[in-house]
DNA sequence: CGTTTTTTGTAACTGAGTTGCATCTAGGAT
DNA sequence: ATCCTAGATGCAACTCAGTTACAAAAAACG
């Protein structure tokens, strides 16, 4: 199918050998546009025979090749997002239920140079985190 | 003392019983004047006969006052500084030693502005995040 | 003081994330 | 195709940040 072969050039790039484990995660996080929780990709991946442990270590080396992204949502559990859109990517996260949607376009730049400005002990800076925090649609209701 | 003062007022308009706990931890709060870890708060604070129990508790209960503010590192231990200036303020951490600085000015409101009309889920936002990563003069020199 | 409510210490627990080690397998070499 | 080896996985046991239950202590307030 098509969205495997994009898969496999994915761990191809990477240097990962094609694993039904890492095939079945990359599966599972292209399906779910928002990030998924580690419980939930562990839930998903278990019925698929992949061990706790394996989740951990794919998130892990997965994390540090740049082909996924770690959310912060405030909580002790990560989530954890494909990487698309490079860059430019940021979160709208639910206090309440911790829902996170995205959304694009934040020109950080001048920002940065800003904080540089007033900051002492950094000179460069290699990524930066723009997150919003507020309740959804649905637990505003509440 | 002069920096008491403050801190018994601060307890005070929160409705919290001044003990000697708490106190402790909003002079250690106070005087380092960045984030400090829960680690080192507990270790700071066992000497003077506070159990690290309190410690979480006491960080919960400031928490929610609106007394301190807890900072994401991306690592599994939290930081935990006293809000002083209000809103507009946010920090610069480092990617080995996990050092935070702070710096204000931020504008945004456009931001968000821009990202509500991306998003459907929500539609208001309570607060922000904006945290730049790179690495520490110290930690680039190696 | 004495009473009430909040706060604290102790100890035991929870659960996310990690580590050690034996086994397995993807994928290149023979 | 078969062999070999580095890398990947499963399992079990562990670590350690953070939580909970409950009894003892100490603020606040009359």
């Amino acid at each position: 199918m098509k969205s495997n072969r994009t898969i496999e050039s994915i761990l191809e790039t990477s240097g990962l050998k094609k694993t039904d484990a890492r095939i079945a995660l990359l599966e599972l996080l292209i399906r779910n546009k928002k990030p998924l929780s580690v419980k939930e990709i562990t839930v998903k991946l278990s019925n698929k025979g992949v061990d706790r442990v394996t989740v951990y270590r794919m998130l892990e080396t997965m994390h540090k090749k740049g082909i996924i992204r770690r959310v912060e949502t405030g909580e002790r559990e990560a989530q954890y997002e494909i990487i698309d859109t490079h860059g430019d990517h940021h979160h709208v996260i639910c206090l309440d239920c911790k829902k996170v949607s995205d959304f694009t376009g934040c020109d950080a730049d001048k920002l940065i140079a800003k904080a540089l400005s007033q900051v002492k002990d950094f000179k460069s800076i290699s990524h930066h985190s723009f997150d919003l925090f507020g309740l959804c649609n649905a637990c505003a209701r509440k």
